[in-house]
DNA sequence: AATGAATGAGGATTCATTCAT
DNA sequence: GATGAATGAATCCTCATTCAT
C-alpha cells in the first residue's frame, strides 16, 4: 500500500492518535496471545504494526507500560461485560453472577494470562506513578460494580455495604487468577497434563471457577442467612 | 605461592554432592529472597556459594531448575507439614486442615512467591523430560496426602475417594495462590496499597486465606450431605 | 473547541524572530546550567520555551549551534567587560588588566562550562562554514580588544603590536580555560575533592587564574624590559 | 590464524588476562587516535580485538572505565617520563624541568585528547568509587614527584616544600591542558584555522606551553627570591 | 569434579532531525 | 512560520551457558 520509504501517515488529530495507539495495543495483544507467556520484543511490535520502533515510545513509556494498559483493559471490559450480563439478567442469582464473572475470562484467556504476569513481570518495569494510577483505576471500576450490586442484589441480600460486595469481587478475581493459572499451565507442558494420569493437577477451568465462585457468593447470602435462622446447624460447628 | 589455587574440594561421595546440591540451593534461596520477585543470576549465585559459575551447571541444568527444585522442596515441605499437623491434631475439623494449609504458607513466603513465578518464568527455561518428573512428583505427593485425608477424615466426611481429596488439596493450592498474589504486590506498590483507600486490593492473606478456604472444606462436607437431607432449601435454589 | 489550537504567535517582523531566538536561547542556557556538563536535549528546550520542536531548527540548524552561539555570546560579552573595565580605570595595571580577565568567568560560570566542551562536543556537529564564521567574529573581536590594549597600554608597555596583545589574550583564555577545568571538575567528585587530602587536585580557580594571569602579563612587560634595562624595574611591582 | 568458531584463547594466568586488558587498550587507543574526539564503540572495540563484546565487560566495568585507565596510564608515564628526563640531566634547570613536562604530551597527543574530554565525557559514567580511586593514584603520583622536585631542585629554589612543588606541576598540568586545546581544535577546522588569518587562534603548542610554564616555574623560584633580595637575580636567566 | 574466561544473542530506549499539514 | 508525529540509527550492557584446562 505504501510507496516509498514507508513513512506511516501523521496521526494529528486526538482521534488519529488513539487509533495508533490502540493499533500498538492490539498487535501487542496478537503478538503476545501466540507467543505467550513471552512478551513480544518492542521491535517486533514495531515492526508489526509497521511504524517505527522510536513511534511505539512516542504512545508508551516503555513496553510493560503496553501490557499493563491491555491488562487494564481486560479488566474494565471484564467487569463491565459482568455489569451487562447482570442488567441483561433481571432475576439475580448467584448463578448468574458466578457465570458472568466466568465467561469473559474464558473467552478472552489472555486476560488472565497477563494478570499472571502483572506483578511479576509487567509490573517490573513501570513508573510507580502509573502504577498507582493504575491500582486506582481499578478500585474505581470494582467499586462502581460495588454499588451496583449493592442496588440490584438487595433482594436476596440485603444489608451488604457496596465495599462488602467490592471484597467479593476482589476476592472472586484472586481466586480465579489461582483456578485459572492451575488450570492453564505453560504450554510446553499442557500436552503432558492432558494425559489422565495428571490430569487432576491440571482441573477444568470452567467447571472449578464456577464451583469455586458459587461457594464464595452463596456464603456471602449463607452468612446473612445464618443471622435469621436458628437451623444453622452442625455444618459450620464442624469447622 | 597457593598450590591448587582455590579450587573447592571435590564432592565425591554422593552425600558430599548432595550436600554442595543443598548449598547452592541455600544460596539461591537466600538471595531470591533478598531481591524477589528477580530470580539472581548464576554468576551471583556461584559467587555467594563460593564456587564457580560452571559447578552451578554441574549441579543443575540451568538457572530455573534451581528453583523449581526450590519449589518442589517447599511444596513437599507444605504437604509434609499439613500431615503432620493433621496427625498431631486427633480430632480432625475444618478448621485443622485449613489451619495446616495455610501457616506453612505464611511461613515461606518464598514459597509462592515462587509458585507465582513457575508457569511464567520458571517453567519457561526447564528441560521437558523434568517438567514432567516435577509434575509427577507433585502429584505423588498430593495423593499421598489424599489417602492420608481419606483415611483421617471418614468420619466427618465419609466416601470421600482419595482423588476427591486430591482435587481439594489441588483446588486449595490454586485458591491460596490467587489470593497470595493479591495479597502480596509488588514492593514498589506495597507501601501504596497500604493506605486505607487502597487497602481493600491487597486483603490480608491470612484471614482471606481462611475464610475461602473454610468454605472450600466445609462444601466439601456439605455437597455430601445434600444427599442425605432432602431439606436442600432455598439456598440451593437461588443460584 | 479551541481554534488555533495553541500555535505559538508568528514572528514576521526580524525584531520579533530576534526575540524568539533569545528566547531559545536563555532557555538553553538555564537548562545546561541546571544539568550541565550534559546538554539538554532538543525536546526538552523546545518545551520549556513553550514551542514546538521544529520550531527550535527553524532557528538553530543544530542543537549544538544553539550551545555554540551562547559559547560565542559568553566571548563577546567576556572581551567587552574587559574593555569597558578596563575603560572605568584608566590607570591601567596589569591588576586591572587580570582582573578584568578574570571576573566575567567567575560570575558566569557557564561560560567556561561551554567553553570546556567546545572542541570535543559542541564543535561536533556544527556546519563547518559556521564553525569558520564563529571561529573568525570571535578573532575579529580580539583583534579589537588588542588595538584597545595598544593604545592604552602604551604607557606601560610600549612597542607591542596589537596582534602581540592578541596572542597574550589567547594565551589567557587558553591559561584559564585550563585552570577552570582543574578547579571545576565533574559535580560527581567535586564533593571528593573538597576533602583536604585531595583538595590539591582541585585549586581554587579565582586565586590559581589571577595568578597564573599575572605571571603571564608580568612577562609580556618583562620581556620588552629586559631589553632595555638590566635592572628589574618598577613595574613587576605595579601588580 | 583462527580455524573455525573463533573463540579466543582462554587468559587463564594472571599474565594472560594482563596482556588481554592491555590488548583492550591498545586497541581502544587505537581507534580513539584514529577517530577523536569520539570514543570508538564498545562493539567496535570488541570486533577489533578480535573478542566478543562481553568479554571486553570482563575486564572493565564500562566503556568510559577503558579510556580513563587509558588517561590513567599517560598520566602515569608522563610524570615518570619528567622523573626520568630529570635523572638524566643533572644540572637542574628550568628549562629542562619545562621540557620534560612539555615533550610527552607533544609525542602523545592521545594523552590531552583524552584529557579534555575526562572531566565532560569519560568521567560521566564512571563509577564514584572508581573515580575517587583514580584521582587518588592521579595524586600520588603528583606527590611523588613532587618529593624528587623537593630534594632535586633544592639547588636552585631551596625551601619549597614537595606539596608547593605538588602545586606547580598541577597548574602546569592544567595550563598545558588549555593551551593544548587551543591548540588542538577538532579537525573539522584544523585546516581552517591553519590559514594565516586565523592561526593566532591556534598557537603552536611547542612554543606556547614551553613559554607559558617557563613563567610559572620561573615565578617558582623568584617568589622566593623576592624575600631574599631585591635584585631579580641570576636564576631567571638560567632559563 | 571444578574452574571461570569467553561468548554473543538479545533487547530497550533515546533523541536529533525531518517534513507533511 | 509553526507544528509535533514519525523516524530509526545508534549503543550500551547483561547474563545464561559452554568448554578448554
Amino acid at each position: 500500500m505504501n510507496t516509498g520509504d514507508c513513512r506511516a501517515k501523521r496521526a494529528r488529530a486526538p482521534k488519529e492518535k488513539e487509533a495508533r495507539r490502540n493499533h500498538i495495543l492490539h498487535v501487542a495483544s496478537q503478538l503476545f496471545s501466540a507467543d505467550a507467556p513471552q512478551l513480544p520484543t518492542a521491535d517486533k511490535i514495531a515492526k508489526t504494526a509497521g511504524i517505527a520502533k522510536g513511534t511505539v515510545y512516542l504512545y508508551f513509556k516503555s513496553k510493560e507500560e503496553i501490557f499493563l494498559c491491555l491488562l487494564e483493559q481486560h479488566q474494565t471490559k471484564w467487569l463491565e461485560r459482568v455489569r451487562s450480563h447482570l442488567e441483561q439478567n433481571p432475576g439475580l442469582s448467584i448463578e448468574i453472577v458466578v457465570e458472568s464473572l466466568c465467561s469473559y475470562i474464558e473467552q478472552e484467556p489472555q486476560f488472565f494470562h497477563l494478570a499472571s504476569m502483572s506483578g511479576t513481570v509487567i509490573e517490573q518495569n513501570i513508573d510507580k506513578a502509573d502504577l498507582i494510577a493504575y491500582k486506582s483505576h481499578c478500585l474505581t471500576r470494582f467499586k462502581k460494580l460495588g454499588e451496583f450490586l449493592q442496588q440490584h442484589l438487595s433482594q436476596i441480600a440485603e444489608e451488604r455495604t457496596a465495599d462488602e460486595w467490592v471484597t467479593y469481587l476482589v476476592r472472586s478475581y484472586a481466586i480465579l487468577l489461582g483456578i485459572w493459572q492451575q488450570s492453564n499451565p505453560h504450554p510446553s507442558i499442557r500436552a503432558v497434563l492432558l494425559q489422565p494420569s495428571l490430569s487432576i493437577l491440571m482441573p477444568d477451568f470452567s467447571h472449578e471457577a464456577r464451583d469455586a465462585l458459587r461457594h464464595l457468593w452463596q456464603s456471602a447470602l449463607e452468612e446473612k442467612e445464618k443471622k435469621k435462622t436458628t437451623l444453622w446447624s452442625l455444618k459450620s460447628l464442624l469447622s
